[in-house]
DNA sequence: GCCGTTATTGACTAACTGGTTAGTAATAGG
DNA sequence: CCTATTACTAACCAGTTAGTCAATAACGGC
């Protein structure tokens, strides 16, 4: 019994391929131009689709490019395997830590432009999130583990904020990251080269490592708030 | 001999003022939306111009959005009076160096955000400049001085790079400022509080000069690249 | 085989956006 | 004074943009 015989296509309905193709289109299209350059349109013929179901899935513009959001950050915690450092040597696990932070940093672009993007839209859309928080008590959590060993192990300094140090091992690896392009530009160098990549995460943790097993010496006295 | 009598009134004319203010709304208005969110018809609305007026000026947007850039980055060098430090002994230069890279960023949020908005942008805007590039040597200068002085007077590490470490010191307080939005968001703390910059200031501060102040005893040796 | 649901589409729109046109008048130089 | 330049304006334009309408047809349950 042949149908469609020499007639019009007939349309092949796969909802979830459609969804997933145009979530794709969308994280290309708002990493490459931000949430305010990224373009509906493009979205929608770069994913094969009709613009409106973009519109029939998503509702809108911002709610398609929270959803690539809060896929992205999912993906960041879910790829950080860090549970299985808890039980290494202080310093072992620490620089473990800090190593795959980098690598991860380096190896998932659209996360930094996507967190740059989102934070030049002062956080706004995450904030309306409601699946991203509960995710990240555990990075913290295993910092607070092995800082604590290696403190009652007399390698790791006293005092050392978690939060802090969680901020230092992202910033160091983030800022030459997300800055790449001005600064290989103003610094006449090619930061994105693998040579250097490799050099700064070496850096990354020496500095890192030194900063915990150093006993602190230099009290934060002398230094006046201008 | 009075003209203008009970008639239109007469337009005063003052091209750098008029200047000026587009330049200031200008500002205003990229550092608050981005490049591709900022509008040029309230640009022209917020400076009380014509629009064409910009146009006049400026040529285009992403010519006025440079000029927006180029004279950030060059307060940036100005403000930086890293010159003074260099005869400073090598441990108190380096923190008064860190401590005012810090309140640097600290107090120019503006800074931060254009960085961020010309990094999504590729930086493409800042490599057609011509006015910025030549005016970077001078800090990376200063660190120089600041760690061969150390070195010799056998206080700081040796093999440090300063390229790595200009990194260093500025990505510890850039990435807590560029992403406090979504950081205060995701670990439940407000990170732009007043006590926490200081809390932060302080441990940037010791961080870095741990790190020059140790003798480099962990190689770069067993942690592999994955 | 019938029917409500839903995936999918093409055509459309109202508001907006960067940029232009055409013109007026203040000003500086001679 | 005269004239060329320049500061400045109002109105307009063509193209774009996010979002909508109305219709069609594939699908799943009965």
């Amino acid at each position: 019994m042949e149908l469609n015989v020499g007639a019009l296509p007939k349309v092949v309905r796969n909802p979830e391929a459609s969804r997933a193709k145009i979530l794709e289109a969308a994280r290309i299209e708002f990493v490459s131009y931000g949430l305010s350059g990224g373009r509906v349109d493009r979205i929608a013929a770069q994913s094969g689709v009709n613009k409106n179901l973009i519109y029939h899935y998503f509702g809108s513009k911002d709610a398609l490019y929270l959803e690539v959001l809060e896929r992205i950050y999912a993906d960041l915690r879910a790829r950080q395997q860090d549970e299985n450092l808890r039980g290494l040597p202080p310093v072992e696990g620490m620089k473990r830590l800090v190593s795959s932070t980098f690598d991860h940093f380096v190896a998932t672009p659209d996360l930094i432009r996507l967190m740059s993007i989102e934070n030049i839209h002062y956080g706004e859309h995450l904030k309306r999130s409601k699946s991203t928080k509960p995710l990240y008590g555990g990075l913290l959590d295993t910092i607070r583990i092995l800082l604590k060993r290696g403190q009652q192990e007399g390698v790791f300094r006293a005092n050392v904020d978690p939060v802090d140090l969680y901020l230092s091992i992202s910033g160091l690896a983030y800022f030459f990251l997300s800055n790449q392009h001005t600064l290989s530009w103003l610094l006449d160098r090619d930061l994105a080269a693998r040579r250097r990549v490799l050099k700064r995460r070496a850096h990354v943790v020496e500095m890192v490592l030194a900063y915990l097993t150093q006993a602190s010496s230099f009290e934060a006295d002398d230094v006046d708030v201008e």
